[in-house]
DNA sequence: AAAACATTAACGCAGCGTCATGGTAC
DNA sequence: GGTACCATGACGCTGCGTTAATGTTT
């Protein structure tokens, strides 16, 4: 408007007002679209010509640019936002900086708890431990190789989903399965006891609650291709190897196996699954000896 | 390719899959798309056929995708990668974050220290101190109305401007200008001395460095109208207040001033300009008097 | 008349969500 | 035969960078 008769006068051209802000004639142009600047325009030519207020509005763009601020924020920012605004918006700033930066912090716990553990299960296998499994939560949604198709372990898992890592992939295998011929397993998903409350999870079917109980821990591995039958990776046979610790050091087995798969990765071109176990027992005598023994 | 024959055999549509894992189609398609995950289609229909492979494989995405990798990189992972590079992939990412969250803070750290700054120089129009300025570093780039267009102070903006709000913009005014006829100003960009290391600023002209000297320190704002001439807004006229306090209270001034633009903001339909500044006097007995009356 | 600059317009990036149109399964 | 589902394809969002085709200034 006020610019119609001034652009005469006026001395900057689009490359001139790039050079003395280090940015580029497009990054101008583009703020112009969003309403940031409105140089002045030769009408003979289209060319943009840019007074030191135009230039002036584009230092504050780059400083609120820097704050992080969308750009239709600035271009608020810049036309019509007063002194106590401005401080307001500033404030809110702060405040979503913090909120984001506490996500963050919490993402980064998670990496390094999945990174521990994953390091911590894989120094796991072929070793035996007894010891109590820590308190966690779990459910269900696959029985053997089938997925569950009702609403509510669905509707559950979109929620859990969200909660990974602290969300795990558990299995549990019955205790007939393990002595047995039929080869029953299932899966599921599962969150420790000290995450329930974080996240606001309701105990409630088909969410189940495990108690610790004495049980052999150890951790497998298990390969896999493409294309076979899901048992070839994972079936009750895979666990024979406690019932085999089991009998040679005069443990008895008090109900089925459960677990966690850690990851899954390619080892010489096959599927690889590193899997934490645990296998309840009766606390006998030789439970006792063997755990005076590990301290 | 080995699902080519096996799709008969397996049991979930599209739809399924992202009710299980509570994902939309589309999202599972996109994944596909960037080589994810390749389920199994029937020629007749063109529909895909995912099995429980297929499936493990989108949790493990989801999984990844938690931990804010990107999607060719899933895609990288959930097919190819050994324990050993996962180990090292969780752990580089962890340190990105570490580095983005100190990002953050930083960010942060600055948009405070700006709004106490905003807020402090607002509460110093019409008073004054005496006192010492903090050192700092400055260069101009602005006679008057006019940008230079030299490459090296230009090369030094795009520099600078990056430590905003570290870098504030500043001005100076020569002694000769505040008391004679002529309306002599200069813009430029001013960095303290904390952060000149920080940044790795190598003080060399046309970078000055200003010692603490001791000063009359006030604020004032000032108002103007887009298209008028700058010096409406801004001129030397602008700190006779500075001079009329220096004349009652003794004081002689000892240079120009100089100061900051703590921001531009719009009030009651003008562009108003928050100013902190600075004036150099000698350290008479007024002086003292006047330091010892404020303690 | 060449070099350096200006203009508009369009596409590309990530990570999807959201139609639109038309075919398929139950 | 209706309804729920599937397929492909295109466009939209941010914040620009990057051509491309064409015109202007010096």
């Amino acid at each position: 408007m006020s610019g119609d008769k001034e652009w005469t006068k006026v001395k900057y051209k689009i490359g001139d007002v790039a050079r003395i802000l280090g940015i580029s004639p497009d990054l101008i142009r583009y703020y112009e679209e969003k309403g940031v600047v409105k140089p002045g325009k030769d009408p003979s030519n289209n060319y943009r010509y840019y007074d030191t207020w135009d230039i002036n509005y584009l230092i504050d763009c780059l400083w609120y640019k820097n704050f992080g601020f969308g750009i239709e924020h600035i271009a608020r920012l810049v036309t019509q936002t007063s002194y106590d605004a401005l401080v307001k918006t500033l404030e809110e700033r702060s405040e979503q900086l913090r909120e984001s930066i506490k996500l963050q912090e919490l993402l980064l716990q998670r990496i390094e708890k999945f990174t521990s553990r994953l390091i911590e299960t894989k120094s796991y296998v072929g070793r035996f431990e007894l010891r109590e499994n820590a308190p966690f939560c779990y459910y269900i949604n696959r029985h053997n190789g089938e997925y569950d198709k009702r609403t509510d372990t669905q509707e559950l898992s979109r929620r859990w989903l969200k909660y990974m890592p602290f969300t795990r992939r558990y299995f549990e295998i019955p205790l007939s399965a393990m002595t047995g011929a039929r080869d029953d397993y299932e899966w599921g998903f599962s969150v420790g006891m000290q995450y329930i409350e974080e996240f606001g999870i309701e105990i409630k079917p088909p969410i189940i609650e495990m108690t610790p109980r004495y049980c052999i821990h150890s951790a497998f591995k298990s390969t896999g291709h493409r294309g076979e039958e899901v048992h070839t990776r994972f079936s009750a046979r895979k666990l024979d190897f406690l019932l085999d610790y089991a009998k040679t050091n005069g443990l008895t087995p008090s109900r089925g196996a459960f677990g966690n798969l850690a990851c899954s990765v390619m080892e010489n071109g096959e599927q690889t699954g590193y899997f934490e176990v645990w296998m309840p027992v009766e606390y006998n005598d030789n439970a006792r000896k063997l755990m005076e023994g590990q301290r």
